[in-house]
DNA sequence: TAGATTGTTAATCGATTAACAATC
DNA sequence: TAGATTGTTAATCGATTAACAATC
């Protein structure tokens, strides 16, 4: 798995979402399927599809196409699913607990561990059976645990200082929620959820469809009053 | 803003990112900014930069830079910040409240005007003073009080149909966090949020650098214990 | 003016699509 | 065997980087 050509970035994005679409054809008791047919579904090209998997291997038979189950399967061995993972919430705020409170996670192998935070109000309760620690017994719990990912949901401000820490002690991967672009050792993998980027570029394509200059579309009910600019999140 | 020529997704996504580092530097009270520094900041080209910033407009002067309040105000505009946006929530369960209760949306202008929910037990309720109603009113709500954006976080059996109504009824975009891709017209944009997929591309990563193979990194500490297999999520 | 830095064209790189021989 | 469909090479398309004349 490490000798071999580099994947692309572009194809491991993709990756999940195969496997999304296998799993509910393996849902429908649907034992086959071609490229052709799979990207009628996923309306990518069946070129991109056996590209992609060709990446990986030949996973499928000329004349035949693929096998549902077998491919399901191997993409999970090659995302790295067929094994548990620890976690820690570091930032018990509303998104910190929203997610340990999200039962698929652990249904997948996603463990959620412990959570830990700053505020004495919250430290010691226990969300969904998961407790709450001081951020103060986070390297030590790390060092005992093997915690494999620290889901980061703090405010920007202290998120670049724990990232920092939390690899210093080990951690592989980092679930950066925070609104912040973290700087950690190259050997420590991070995969931003920037909320916020993610609604402004959706609005950046609600005002381009429906702009001013284009009379085809409904009208735009934008409100001229200037919101206050936001400075910490 | 419509007949010009169209913008790239690639850079599309970038200007959020520009905006936040404008603002950060705009709050060091640092008045202007060369390419070449910024690029600096940012881990990326400054060629990247001029390009993008080109697309929109001649925002800098030779031999200055750019002024960053200039600059910041009008990417803002570009990504149509300056105006409010109406917001429904639809699935009131994790998620869903932790959305409405992240202040920093009202802040920039994002607005959640009200929660929709099928669940007898939280219809009625406030969320931070937004109202928890029965999806049986959605259809009037949206057409009285001019809804922009649905963000979608239900179960992913429900949130087709629920995504086929909402573009009936003049939503344009949807925010999606439901683990499902949508299918509405091509005049409704819809901006995904997988947050499953985004962690398996981190475990992908993950696994890549630390795999069995690799006797340079840390033992990986992997349980083969098999998880259960989710099938709605 | 001289130095700095943009805006923009050209070159390179990477990702997607097309085509087709191999083969089940 | 004949038809279907893969795996893979080649062609195209798009995005990034480099280079440099224009100009502040």
């Amino acid at each position: 798995m490490d000798s071999e050509k580099r994947i692309s970035p572009a194809v491991i994005n993709r990756l999940p979402r195969y496997y999304r679409y296998l799993g509910d054809l393996l849902e429908s008791d649907i034992t086959r399927i071609s490229s052709k047919e799979l990207s009628a579904k996923m309306n990518i090209t069946a070129s991109q599809i056996r590209q992609d998997l060709n990446n990986f291997g030949g996973f499928g038979q000329q004349g035949y196409g693929y096998n549902v189950e077998y491919l399901h399967n191997e993409i999970k061995k090659i995302l790295g699913l067929d094994r548990l993972y620890n976690m820690i919430v570091v930032g018990g705020g509303n998104i910190g607990q929203a997610l340990v409170n999200y039962t698929n996670f652990e249904k997948r192998g996603f463990v959620i561990k412990a959570v830990f935070d700053i505020n004495p109000r919250i430290i010691g309760m226990t969300i969904r059976g998961v407790e709450v620690h001081d951020v103060d017994k986070m390297e030590e719990y790390i060092k005992n645990n093997s915690i494999d990912v620290a889901i980061l949901t703090l405010p920007r401000s202290k998120a670049v200082k724990v990232a920092n820490d939390l690899a210093k002690w080990g951690v592989k991967g980092m679930w950066n929620f925070s609104h912040v672009d973290l700087q950690v050792p190259e050997d420590v993998l991070v995969e931003n959820v920037h909320l916020t980027d993610s609604l402004m570029t959706l609005l950046y394509k609600i005002n381009e469809m429906y702009s001013e200059e284009s009379e085809l579309h409904h009208l735009a009910n934008g409100l001229p009053i200037k919101p206050i600019v936001d400075l910490e999140d």
